[in-house]
DNA sequence: TCGACGTCGCATAGCA
DNA sequence: TGCTATGCGA
DNA sequence: GTCGA
């Protein structure tokens, strides 16, 4: 069965992709193409002996020859020759959190940045910071991401997540209590998924400053990602991130569907949707662009 | 053959 | 100081 | 790059 190593390179091949500034949608359909093996439901080699390949959605000519080559040949010339043009820690690189691929890219061509070492040093020499469009707080949040990402441990099993949600929400009834309506877990942790990367949760509320400060300034925040009107993000304990999204009472339902998942879930539910002349999103279900529901979760399944 | 492909909030940098 | 563009993440 | 109009 090698259908997790064909998902695996192509997945890679769209971060190169990603990496070398190529067209969105390009890498978009790489991406897709991953995802649909990655939920194919039979072996990957067999779909192939029987010419079956191109009936997969999202794969088409050139795709279906990467996947032959790879299933004949164990490797992709063309993902090759990418990797040879990257940096040698390329994927590595790319998995630290505000290092995409347009800095990535900037960093190798400016500096030579090849790999985690490399940039830790730009970063502590000062030499990143002179570039075009990296100042000095960019620079910052960069180093600090390094440092976790050396550090941790992402992955957070599910009672650990369970927990920390326990605390945010504890905190938030006792500090901003009477300033919000319904609170809920959404992501992977509401699905209860064995690990999950981070912690989503969600609030009702119609003005999100209050509460999103009140959540900003809980014990155990070692850093404060990012706080706005509509969304915080906060780093717990030096290790865990945990995001809160305030929003409307009338689409609070469909927000915590959408932000719940999985996104194979919502893709699936989206086409049923479209099927049946609706639509949906974060904000709710329409019809005719006119909303139908979207306060519960339930309006969502119950219009489908 | 040709256009659509998700979209938005936040932080930051750079410029007027 | 305010505005806009960009990168990033989700 | 893939799909559908």
């Amino acid at each position: 069965m090698k259908n997790g190593a064909v998902v695996d390179i192509l997945e890679k091949f769209a971060n190169l992709l990603e990496f070398k500034g190529e067209n969105l949608f390009k890498i978009n359909a790489y991406r897709r193409a991953a995802r649909t093996i990655a939920e194919l439901g039979e072996d990957i080699e067999k779909v192939w002996q029987e010419g079956r390949l191109d009936q997969l959605p999202g794969i088409g000519d050139a795709i279906r020859e990467k996947v032959n080559q790879f299933l004949l040949e164990g490797r992709i010339r063309q993902f090759d020759e990418l990797a040879a043009a990257a940096p040698r820690e390329i994927f590595d690189l790319l998995s630290i959190q505000h290092f995409g691929p347009k800095t990535a890219a900037l960093a190798f061509k400016e500096l030579g940045v090849e790999t985690v070492a490399d940039l830790r040093r730009v970063l502590e020499d000062g030499s990143l910071s002179t570039l075009p469009g990296m100042g000095p707080k960019k620079c910052e949040n960069i180093l600090k991401s390094l440092k976790l990402h050396e550090s941790s441990s992402s992955q957070i099993s599910i009672g650990l997540a369970a927990d920390l949600v326990a605390r945010v929400m504890d905190h938030l009834e006792k500090t901003a209590s009477g300033r919000f309506g319904r609170l809920s877990a959404a992501g992977s942790v509401r699905r209860y998924k064995e690990t999950v990367h981070d912690i989503d949760i969600l609030v009702e509320a119609e003005d999100g400053r209050e509460i999103i400060s009140a959540f900003a300034q809980m014990d155990g925040v070692t850093r404060v990602l990012g706080a706005g009107a509509t969304k915080g993000s906060i780093l717990l304990d030096d290790r865990f991130q945990v995001d809160l999204r305030a929003v409307p009472s009338e689409s609070f339902g469909a927000a915590l569907q959408y932000f719940t998942g999985s996104q194979e879930h919502n893709v699936h539910l989206r086409e049923i949707a479209k099927k049946a002349g609706y639509k949906v999103n974060e904000y709710g279900i329409f019809h005719d662009d006119q909303r139908v529901g979207g306060q519960f979760e339930e309006d969502i399944y119950h219009v489908l």
